[in-house]
RNA sequence: GGCAUCGUGGCCGAGUGGCUAGGCAGAGGUCUGCAAAACCUUGUACAGCGGUUCGAAUCCGCUCGAUGCCUCCA
């Protein structure tokens, strides 16, 4: 279905600074990369929000209707820790630390990853390139660069020239940065560099002794410098010149910057039309960050096992409170936060699930064509999942007013209703409804509260309260809570 | 120091010139044997100061504060 024919899409773009009506460069496709983890260690809640917005993106562009091409890689050779003296990159680093094979680390965390990325319901990209999977054509670019003129070698080692690149580009369209004012604030330097100028970036790194990861190349056995995997993945698979390109904020300078530079300099193309980046998930107000020790992994999340929260949250309620806030917008975690979100969660749900009780009437009294349009603009506004969800809240609304017979709905607008409902809740935002899978594995689980709520029933009848209350208090003890309604006595798992 | 972003009611968060989201919490109500749950009702906030304007949370300036990047990091 090409619903983008009748939707019209802005997305910010970070390079001009503004919203700007999306056009894709092939009409119905899109090429899309968002730059992914580094595997050397789990991935946190920081890490995954990215990846979680970029889901967002990539569930809309389908559900509009686009054939999207989504690569995101997976950076197995690390990129540099540093591009002086040690020359270690954090793949290598931990494989000594726990002395096993670099690879084994990688195979560990890209496991990991997968793994916790299918937790969240995150579709999988459509390619996942490796950087070890590409160290040939990394030379090749490398020698391009070098061809044109853009590139020196040096003991072994090649390094972008940006001075030379800034005489006939410009470095630094993306974050703002002039470099002039780089150049002037740069510290002073242990006299250790090969390169020409601070600025200037590796793109091959010649290799210790000791540094076990090594490819050979025309200039040394070494290894690739940081920036250039992404420019030769990208380009590979999407073309010179492709639609999207994303990542986490942190990545804006230098990584981004650097890959212009490098696809500029090798094929004197820009090659990316719309620029976005997804902005940090904070815990205590500060960044979450591996090295600084402030950050909680997904799956203490889910477990309850950590110190910031003391119970657990659903992944799909995780998400729903990333998606509560736009995808531009720093989020701060807090318990709090958390909790607001998972209540509010399961009152989306249980409205949705209630779809099914509505009576059907001869006219509407709400118009649903124009809900389900605004819950298409919301996204359609650099997909601002916030004030989708909103929406959504309203349709909730109304479905509880419509069960109390406060309003009416046809028959045709219903269908619409529960469909529209449907799309955004479990396809594009791709949430989980969690009291559905609890049930469902829960089969005898269920006949046997079902037959504690019948016996209560009769305690009740005979105005046995004692008996009654007990029942229902030690279910709430063991976590399953009883819900009195009109229509019955069902239950919740907590 | 440079570049960038931000400061919204008790909390989380939308919103870029007038129509002033949404969620949670709080308060009141309906329901109930009592509760819980559920549902309904209810909130004029926009860091400070000055300016532009008929009108500003929204534009401009200054001040204060926070964060990110400039070193691997989503």
């Amino acid at each position: 279905m090409k619903r983008y024919e009748e939707q019209e899409l802005s997305i910010y773009n970070s390079i001009s600074k503004q919203k700007e009506k999306f056009t894709p460069i092939n009409e119905g496709a899109i090429g899309m990369y968002v730059c992914g983890p580094t595997v050397y260690s789990n991935v946190h809640l920081g890490n995954c929000r990215t990846f979680l917005s970029f889901d967002l993106v990539f569930r809309y562009l389908k559900h509009l209707g686009y054939k999207v091409r989504y690569v995101r890689n997976i950076t197995d050779a690390g990129h540099l820790e540093n591009d002086g003296e040690s020359g270690d990159d954090p793949i290598l680093k931990k494989a000594r630390i726990e002395q096993i094979e670099p690879m084994e680390v990688v195979q560990k965390y890209t496991v990991d990853f997968h793994t916790i990325m299918e937790t969240f319901n995150a579709h999988p990209p459509s390619i996942e390139p490796t950087a070890t999977g590409h160290i040939i054509e990394q030379i090749q670019i490398v020698e391009n660069i070098i061809e044109q003129g853009y590139a020196y070698e040096k003991n072994g080692s090649v390094y972008f020239d940006v001075m030379k690149y800034n005489e006939d580009h410009k470095y630094g369209i993306l974050s703002g940065r002039n470099l002039e004012d780089m150049i002037a604030n740069t510290r002073e330097l242990a006299a250790q560099s090969d390169k020409k100028n601070p600025q200037d970036f590796a793109l091959w790194k010649k290799a210790e002794p000791q540094h076990i990861m090594r490819w050979p190349s025309p200039w040394s056995d070494g290894f690739p410098g940081w920036h250039l995997e992404c420019t030769v993945m990208s380009t590979k698979y999407l073309g010179n010149q492709f639609d999207i390109h994303g990542g986490g904020m942190d990545l804006k300078f230098p990584h981004h910057e650097c890959e212009i530079a490098q696809a500029e300099a090798s094929n004197g193309q820009n090659p990316v039309n719309y620029w976005m980046h997804a902005n940090m998930l904070t815990l205590n107000g500060k960044k979450m960050s591996k090295s600084t020790g402030n950050f909680i992994l997904p799956r203490d999340m889910f477990t309850g096992n950590n110190d910031i929260f003391n119970k657990p949250f659903a992944p799909t309620v995780v998400k729903f409170f990333m998606y509560q806030a736009q995808y531009r917008s720093i989020l701060d975690f807090s318990k709090e936060a958390l909790e607001a979100s998972e209540k509010g969660f399961n009152r989306l749900m249980d409205a949705y699930r209630a779809i099914g009780g509505v009576k059907t009437s001869e006219s509407s009294s709400i118009d649903v064509t124009r809900w389900r349009q605004s819950c298409y603009d919301a996204m359609n506004d650099d997909f601002n999942s916030p004030i989708l969800i909103a929406q959504l809240f309203e349709a909730a609304k109304f479905i509880n007013a419509l069960l109390d017979n406060n309003e009416t709905i046809t028959e045709k607008d219903l269908q619409v209703l529960q469909e529209t409902m449907q799309d955004f809740i479990f396809d594009v935002l791709g949430l989980v409804d969690v009291a559905e899978s609890n049930t469902q594995d829960g089969n005898k689980l269920n006949e046997a509260i079902q037959l504690l709520i019948e016996l209560r029933n009769q305690a009740r009848a005979n105005k046995d309260f004692a008996t009654s209350d007990r029942i229902r208090d030690e279910l709430q003890k063991a976590g399953i809570q009883l819900k009195d309604g009109k229509e019955g006595t069902t239950f919740s798992l907590n």
